[in-house]
DNA sequence: TTGTAGGCGTTATCAT
DNA sequence: ATGATAACGCCTACAA
């Protein structure tokens, strides 16, 4: 924590450390305030435990050191942290974020500490992360979606942990979730174009090893156009991509240059369909008169775009603290072990039109 | 980790919380491997300092067993945590979002695990998170700007916790960070629009109370406009307003509806800009022709909106792997007290134009 | 209401 | 190379 060779301070070598020294324990505000560790112990625990004359005297010496309790030692005595654990892919996906940030506000409204982790899409890392959180005493867990190590279920079996997958509501997996059904959400999109009359549909997916959210909806697509009689096979061209608005103007790019060209680009999410439709209006591309596009999220950018990206919109607070509930529900024993399905909502706006050439 | 009041199961009601029991502890693994749970702590911390032959043997009963180690023990006994803390404002603005995906990465590669923690923009809740932080053994914290309780930075340097402050740079600043100087990035490019022949000013800024950047740039603008010989109280007109594209075209429009119209609006940073671009479309009001608008950030949108953002590139990834780089080096004892400002650049794109009447 | 003391799971220091 | 064993800081019966 502190320099160890820096201050070679000549003689006395003034013990280089001299910070951990004065790091007060709970003894120390007990000896200083004249009572038992235990009564100081009850005084930040269990405050009407003790009578207010020496809790004040107490809490006063509390202030006076900074004293602050070291939490290993909490949990290992008290067996519990109130704390959760939540693993996402990345925090650089808006959608992430913005439903972390309601899980994290219901916690702490509950008096329970968030800690956050990022997998990087990799099921291996993500298992090193729930064993990181696990062993950190997280009371419960929020995961993304369903691919994971059998390793990652197996660890959190084994010990009994609280979790949640969110993000995702699939109605033949078995496990606690609360999300939406993504593939029928993007089928229900899909078979929006098909009814304006496309045939031949662009796809800007992204990346689908390691993310069942990605498969469903590119799953949801091929359903639609079965459904009409189509082939997704012949009429249906994938491009899959890493994550940005780049990453979509190239995907993009690609796919005009097919001969014939998609009459529709769907993309896997929002950001994706803001760089594809960047990438058309830089290739002088008009939409949706030439090409529609559509998104998926609707994150803050679909509405900002213009034409303003049709889409479908999803409720990523409501998820997030969703699942908040869910899982205090489950530290506390209420067997709530029903999944949730939240409602989507397709947003028809601008970049989604007819067909060139339909009637 | 478990319901104190919940399960009172009267007789013996099939156990709804048998787990903990289950939990292995290094001494279990020692037992069943037949060894001292000195060793099992050695293969896991030291392996190279223990037989190939016993080694494998107790990795596989760990493995047998899932054995992962308490984290509170183990910081208790070897009192240090390789977790460093990071408490940002909020995760859903994406600058900070980006920043701290950089500096996770950089610590990953080093073996130091992440705690993150957001405030809300809240002084009294950062000091609570620095806490909570501490107590948990962060080695190190990352905080943003320099706006925080005295008693903040008290508990900081009572423990002695190496922290390096981000996102900014303020010459008159001791403490140790690592970022730009917001005042002077703003002042740059105020003198940008004051070139262009501008005048009448409007600036759309975040909300400055605890957010020493929203007002550095703020006061960058007005350096700008001295330096000029404009009086800052009479040609700027500014509206303070909270994070949002949203909130940035409120903005906007009420910054319209004023006689004589600002020639150009600037804003705090590039949400709000564009939601202003937004409203100025919305309004029919072209941009750059009757009004221009400036950004500040270069987050990703600021090249997706059309006509693209004037606006200032702000490196945060870069700052992400140096503050943790700042750190590790800290903890390390490396004496790098040295405060670092990185290099923005103006990013001249559309929005900007000369002052409508400007020859 | 308050104090005493045992134990939580690891690491680290000595021995062996 | 491995094994005892004493901390580490706190909580919580239990006793007073």
């Amino acid at each position: 924590m502190i320099s160890d060779d820096q201050n070679a301070d000549g003689s006395d070598p003034a013990s280089p450390r001299s910070q951990d020294d004065m790091v007060p324990t709970l003894e120390d505000v007990a000896r200083r305030a004249g009572v038992s560790t235990a009564t100081v112990s009850r005084c930040l625990n269990t405050p009407e435990r003790v009578v207010s004359d020496t809790r004040k005297r107490v809490m006063k010496v509390v202030q006076e050191l900074g004293y602050a309790p070291n939490f290993g030692a909490r949990a290992l005595a008290a067996r519990r942290t109130n704390t959760f654990g939540a693993i996402i892919p990345t925090m650089e996906n808006a959608i992430f974020a913005r439903g972390l940030q309601a899980f994290q506000e219901e916690l702490g409204l509950n008096g329970i500490t968030l800690l956050v982790a990022s997998s990087s899409y990799s099921p291996e890392l993500e298992e090193a992360q729930i064993s990181a959180l696990i062993a950190r005493g997280a009371d419960a867990l929020l995961l993304i979606g369903h691919d994971r190590t059998r390793q990652s279920y197996a660890l959190l079996d084994r010990r009994n942990i609280p979790y949640v997958v969110a993000w995702v509501f699939d109605p033949e997996m078995p496990r606690l979730s609360i999300g939406f059904d993504n593939r029928k959400a993007m089928q229900g999109l899909a078979a929006q174009v098909l009814a304006e009359g496309h045939r031949r549909i662009g796809f800007i997916s992204a990346e689908r090893t390691g993310n069942d959210r990605a498969r469903d909806r590119y799953k949801g697509v091929c359903d639609a156009m079965r459904a009409a009689g189509l082939d997704p096979d012949a009429d249906l061209q994938l491009i899959e991509t890493e994550y940005g608005i780049g990453k979509g103007a190239q995907a993009f790019e690609k796919l005009m240059a097919a001969t014939p060209r998609p009459t529709v680009v769907m993309c896997g999410n929002d950001v994706l369909a803001a760089g594809a439709l960047s990438q058309a209006r830089r290739m002088g591309i008009a939409v949706p008169g030439e090409v529609s596009i559509t998104g998926f999220d609707d994150v803050e950018i679909a509405e900002l775009v213009s034409p303003a990206l049709t889409t479908v919109h999803v409720p990523h607070r409501e998820m997030g603290r969703g699942a908040a509930r869910l899982l205090l529900a489950l530290r506390a024993g209420e067997g709530t072990r029903e999944s949730v399905e939240l409602p989507v909502e397709i947003r028809l706006r601008e970049t989604l039109g007819p067909a060139p050439g339909t009637a």
